[in-house]
DNA sequence: TATGAATGAGTGTTCATTCAT
DNA sequence: AATGAATGAACACTCATTCAT
């Protein structure tokens, strides 16, 4: 699998459609999988509403834990990208607030997969691959953190805490876009984007100028 | 239920101990619940480790889902007490380390508690009075917080959202704390609370002195 | 399992007859597997035919595979304890006649037991220690004809071989009366047990007097 | 189909050969089924290990079913020539003597197709036609052994008993045969085809002479 | 109060078969 | 003639729940 299928149509299609079948099931356990929890999905939920039948899901997918894992490692390499496409030539508060901005647009376009990768707990379902690319994630994140650190933006202490700090308030606003009770034009994300770069920021240093208090 | 059992022993009993059937089958299930999840406990796991036989489960809940809010409650009942013994006088900021430093310690002591309310998440599984339960725990602090945004400790903004804002980091540390990563006397926990205080403080206020970067 | 019950009554019986559960199971397995074979018999139809719900097969086995293994072995146990009540005094050829007999008679009382371990081909379902029960059998026979050998009746070869060839002819008979083919009082099955001795007999010797041809 | 290719080459062909799809399947279907049994073998594995889509399959046989029954005839239909090749103006032990060998040259070249035929029981999975062609083969057998009779070369009883007397000794020595247990060149299958003379010979006359122990 | 055998709907998965290409 | 994605009924097995004891 390359890329996630956008979350749009719901439309039926005509019998024996050769394209589309895969998409069509990730898109659908995609969307079960992180309204209703893995287990609560069952694979004839999940068959029903991509329109195929039970037995197809095993044509594409070893299994319903595949198919699982699949879809998050598909989803992280999105998150991954973004994370990759920050200016590398920007202040790390600037490269951070690129990535949460990228992440909360993604959050109000497909606030599954988001929630796939950040709100879901997986318990012992993701294989070691899915494991590394969440690690994988989490690094390139601390790459961005540690050059701010080399330049004195962030504050004492280690660097993968400071990311895990910061990664846990920017995933605050961005379950809140996915469950809709904010907007992408809302100022909650901006706030919490900017608690987060407080949380995370050297103390005595004005990195960003006088805080922008709302 | 009014309290949850201690986590110390996997002590067989002997026969017929006609008292501490439920709270065998509360700590049983606690322990299951946190550690793989609610579906993946089954309740002849449940009642294996509770030493009983599969039908006594229903001597003393309803059901599985019963069984769930009745251990959630009471966990919640805990956290929120230790909220409420937090010193009324205080200022804002040490009355948020007060609970900061009892959850820490509750976390260290029993971690599957901690991993229920704040590190499980429960789907539809919570009924109307647990998901109340939960709420009065965020009303509590939220009301903590207010009293020190009237007092221009906080910073301008929604006070429910500081309080996530807040909760949301020092789950990170209880986190850490209950899967062992970090003991209750690591620097780590410290460095995570003043980091959710940063993220919260009026900005331009020096409130709590000069931050104590490591 | 210490012994399989007999193949008399289709009675529908009480619900939560706490008896006798598991003798039904056995007996129902048995005679599906021995008519249809281990695969084309579901565990639907194992249940149906026992008066219990599918679920129950699993309250005393632990697989269909498991289930089969221990009908198996509790049909070798009886096969075996016929081969040790033979006459240790008699003659070889006497030895084998009685035993011949008993099984025949079985094949009349039950002739699910005897398909079962001489008429089915079990695949790799037959685990390690069903394995071992049969070749005890075929060790039991051995030995009686080992002293036959020495008391110069068996002809020259392995012992191992002639073992063989008398049971082939011996499980020749069983099927036909397991069949319906034959009963107990034909001719038959005398007519083959003579011929099953002249396979093995040594040649020039005249043992068992002249033959009872009819 | 008209004959059964033979069991030696497994090599992956040009795609696109026109011609032995069919032969490819029989082999590998022969070669499953006998080595598996029927319900173990599914038609994806008879498809892959043809090197066949699996709804080729279905292109050259109505059902598995069908396919497990023409391979059967097919089998049949040689094991019936050879008992046709033996010299009608022999003996019947030599007859008898000239179809074993010939059969068992076959189970060292072609193990499964006896396997087929002989070590594998088929339920309800063979059709009249299936059943008849057994049947001749036996009538073949039976046919020589009645000459046999007349002769006074065989003993009393029916034809048609010692005919399957005869087959399942011979039959066992085919197995250890085929199994790789004996090669041809063994002394086993020698003896065992003597023993089955001997099974089914008149007592009285010296039929082939002095039996050649070893 | 406690038991544990029994239940039966439900699970994830397989597989013989179909059919548009 | 050949493909292989799609099918859906069937499979072995699980599990929350019941209830006679």
């Amino acid at each position: 699998m390359t890329h996630l299928p956008g979350g749009s149509e719901p439309v039926p299609r005509r019998k024996r459609d050769p394209r589309g079948t895969r998409e069509r099931l990730v898109r659908s356990a995609l969307e079960l999988f992180t309204s209703q929890g893995y287990h609560a999905s069952t694979t004839p939920q999940i068959a029903r509403r991509a329109g195929v039948a039970e037995g197809t899901i095993y044509r594409h997918f070893d299994s319903k834990e595949h198919l699982l894992n699949e879809i998050y490692r598909a989803a992280l390499r999105l998150l991954i990208s973004y994370v990759k496409d920050s200016p590398a030539s920007a202040s790390c508060r600037d490269r951070l607030q690129h990535i949460a901005l990228a992440w909360r647009d993604l959050a109000g376009r497909d606030p599954a997969l988001i929630k796939l990768v950040f709100l879901t707990r997986h318990g012992g379902l993701l294989d070691a691959k899915s494991r590394d690319s969440f690690r994988e994630l989490r690094q390139e994140l601390s790459n961005v953190i540690a050059s701010g650190k080399s330049a004195g933006e962030v504050r004492t202490g280690l660097v993968e805490l400071w990311t895990d700090v910061w990664l846990a308030l920017v995933v605050l606003a961005l379950d809140r876009i996915a469950n809709k009770e904010w907007t992408t034009q809302h100022i909650g994300p901006q706030q919490v984007f900017d608690a987060a770069w407080d949380a995370i920021r050297a103390a005595d240093r004005g990195t960003g100028g006088p805080r922008a208090d709302v």
